[in-house]
DNA sequence: ATGGGTGCAAATTGTTTGCATTTTA
DNA sequence: TAAAATGCAAACAATTTGCACCCAT
């Protein structure tokens, strides 16, 4: 079983703090505004952890490093088997300020757009364009709050 | 202006002689069936040239290396920022042989997923399952031509 | 004290680059 | 023969891992 150490919190604490879809550099920068000595090596080890706990999951968008976003586990049960729920999202990367945002919305499934013969199991989307904060704030927009 | 050279020949048959979306090294393993001496760093250099020319683009998927595709430019002229605009693609990842595909059709455009204020500039869809010889042929299908 | 957690350095993977040496127009 | 291309090794960025040490139970 893992331990409550100063760092476990200060690594989930980037996340819960400001809800954000997070980089390992990120993480560790805000992690270190708690734990300033905490290494980039446990960044990585506490995330792999938080993973398998299902508390966190792993955001991969084209092009991008990995980043890491809190599960809404709020509306049920935890996962205890190392898999998160089947929580099927999207998201937005902001060209201006490279955020990622979360999308509920989903355009459906895409059998359609497949050749004959083809098996579609998942499919995965990506915006890009302006969040709410840098189209109204034009390109020097600050970076705002995500959710 | 580039040089005909028998390994910048040999980087680009590997996607005219198979018509696939190619990671860097299965270009150097195609390359060195025709220059066996060529080295990664002259596929990524004339990667890079071929990209520059417009002969080829980049394709990215999440959580995976880059791909490289040849483009179908007969109807304008070459990109120089390496990213080929007008050449809007999806693509398709069979989950048995890693195989990516060039997917002819689009969802269409997707504003209505982002929450307001949001600006959506362009998107990328991913699609994940099995191709037409993997679904066919069982999980030991062979390896198919691309397109 | 014992097993998990930590930092650091070294290894890994994918890609780029510096440099001395070909190659080709 | 001079500009462009090549191979090799080193440099990089992102991530993982080996290892000695440390700390909570």
């Amino acid at each position: 079983m893992q331990r409550l150490t100063r760092q476990r919190n200060a690594v989930f604490s980037a996340f819960s703090d400001t809800g954000r879809v997070l980089t390992a550099p990120e993480i560790l920068a805000l992690a270190r505004e708690i734990v300033p000595e905490i290494s980039l090596s446990t960044v990585y080890r506490q995330v792999s952890l938080l993973l398998a706990d299902g508390e966190i999951a792993k955001v991969e968008l084209p092009g991008e490093p990995a980043r890491y976003e809190v599960t809404c586990k709020g509306d049920g049960h935890a996962q205890h088997d190392g898999h998160a729920a089947d929580h099927h999202h999207h998201y937005f990367h902001c060209s201006n300020c490279g955020q990622v945002f979360l999308l509920h919305a989903c355009p459906g499934p895409m059998n359609d757009l497949v050749p004959k013969g083809f098996q579609v199991r998942s499919h995965e989307v990506t915006l890009h364009g302006l969040c709410a904060s840098c189209a109204g704030a034009g390109p020097k927009g600050r970076v705002p709050k995500a959710h």
